[in-house]
DNA sequence: GAAATATTTGTCTAATCTTGTCAAATTAAA
DNA sequence: TTTAATTTGACAAGATTAGACAAATATTTC
């Protein structure tokens, strides 16, 4: 179960490159990705194309970990975390009643 | 399944109340209180919080509903969402790995 | 159906939050 | 200990959002 940011420092990593190799290639600012990587920033959905693309992962499976990124930072500190997210669940699939 | 805006419509319609009357015993302009109702506007907690006590409603259900409708919003046209939630669901219960 | 009342909508400003950038600090490697 | 890599902090700029008010619309009452 990955987060955003794991997913592209593994991957960078695999790849045996530095920070300022994939942000020259991405056009992005190192110090960026190094806070994508920590979660300490969020991208924005064209940048995690951009690192799908670049890394060749599944850009559907990037984005969803990407999404369950910003779903867990607006819970955060919040008890009624889980039950909100069942009721979320519900309202997608049955629509909102 | 209740949205917040929903809930508090619902609410304060079962009360016999206009919205200038919740408005002015909460402190909280009343065309503020109709988006909420319609769902064009999002409170704060503390907000939340202010309808739930005037109503007197279960406060973590209200909140519940509010959260459902937040994480919604993050999710809307995402064709990713059912499983973003998913796996926030995975990560919130197990933590994230 | 006219007047009064209730609700909704549109728009503007201010406040809040978020972003990307740069420089400095820290950590790791050679 | 020098060099290279990563992380951190702080800031200015940009984007987003909230709340206020007035105007428009809808609903109710007579």
């Amino acid at each position: 179960m990955q987060t955003f940011g794991k997913t592209i420092k593994t991957e960078r990593e695999k790849k045996g490159l530095f920070l300022r190799q994939v942000a020259s290639a991405l056009d992005v600012d190192q110090a960026l990705i190094s806070k994508f990587e920590k979660g300490d920033r969020k991208p924005s959905k064209e940048q995690v194309i951009k690192f799908a693309n670049f890394f060749k992962l599944d850009k559907d499976k990037l984005i969803t970990a990407w999404l369950s990124d910003k779903i867990i930072y607006t819970l955060q500190g919040e008890k009624n975390a889980e039950n909100a997210l069942k009721v979320a669940e519900q309202r997608i699939k049955y629509g909102t009643e």
